[in-house]
DNA sequence: TTTATATATCGTAATATTGCAATATATAAA
DNA sequence: TTTATATATTGCAATATTACGATATATAAA
């Protein structure tokens, strides 16, 4: 085997894996923490940024889009990419609803 | 390649990359919202919760376990898991540092 | 049109993850 | 001690991820 049994799961909990998972990365951490220092969100050099080449910066980028948890616009040669605030909510609800029910716990 | 450079990024990213990752998986989602749903700590039932061989369960909880997402303690000949409460707010306050940062930003 | 710059895609090697059968371990009950 | 029950570990095959060189694409400037 080897592939997960997604099949067997539900839709919410596959969702909020996928999301899980595009953050399981330091470098795409990283990128989405660098996103929220720069001031504005024309961003063309994250490859400066980080120890990472050009391409397997860009793949990284592809997973955080694919995931909605960040948005890329073209701006001339450039593209643009901010944090995608609606995927933040979505995570942050999730723990809210974590918190909620360790509330009612023994432990 | 195929290892990710771990060594290149800062402890704190490799922190929540790692507990991302150990969120990263439908049957490790499906656990933690089973251990949230059951009344008491004593969960001996997971295998029979979910689609997966007992192994498999073992190894997820494992990693569940590693990542201090979750905490077991010996009952007899079962053992009983229940969710770690300071790392749940460890991840909650990641995400309130983002919705902070984000407040101050363009889109 | 040519050149420069920014980003994406392809191909591929190295490594990691997933899932489970078989087996081991450990405690409780008989 | 023997048997039953619960969980962990081992070993391995299938698949996924990571990283990057080479190359493609696309827009801007010269």
């Amino acid at each position: 085997m080897g592939a997960s049994k997604s099949d067997s799961f539900s839709v919410e909990h596959n969702e909020m894996a996928s999301l899980f998972k595009a953050l399981s990365h330091p470098a795409r951490i990283a990128i989405v923490d660098y996103l929220l220092t720069v001031d504005t969100c024309i961003c063309g050099d994250i490859v400066n940024e980080l120890p990472l080449a050009q391409p397997t910066i860009s793949q990284h980028l592809k997973e955080l889009k694919n995931a909605n948890i960040i948005k890329g616009t073209i701006e001339g040669t450039a593209i643009c990419y901010c944090i995608n605030p609606d995927t933040i909510d979505k995570i942050e609800n999730h723990f809210g609803v974590i918190r909620h029910k360790l509330k009612n716990k023994c432990c």
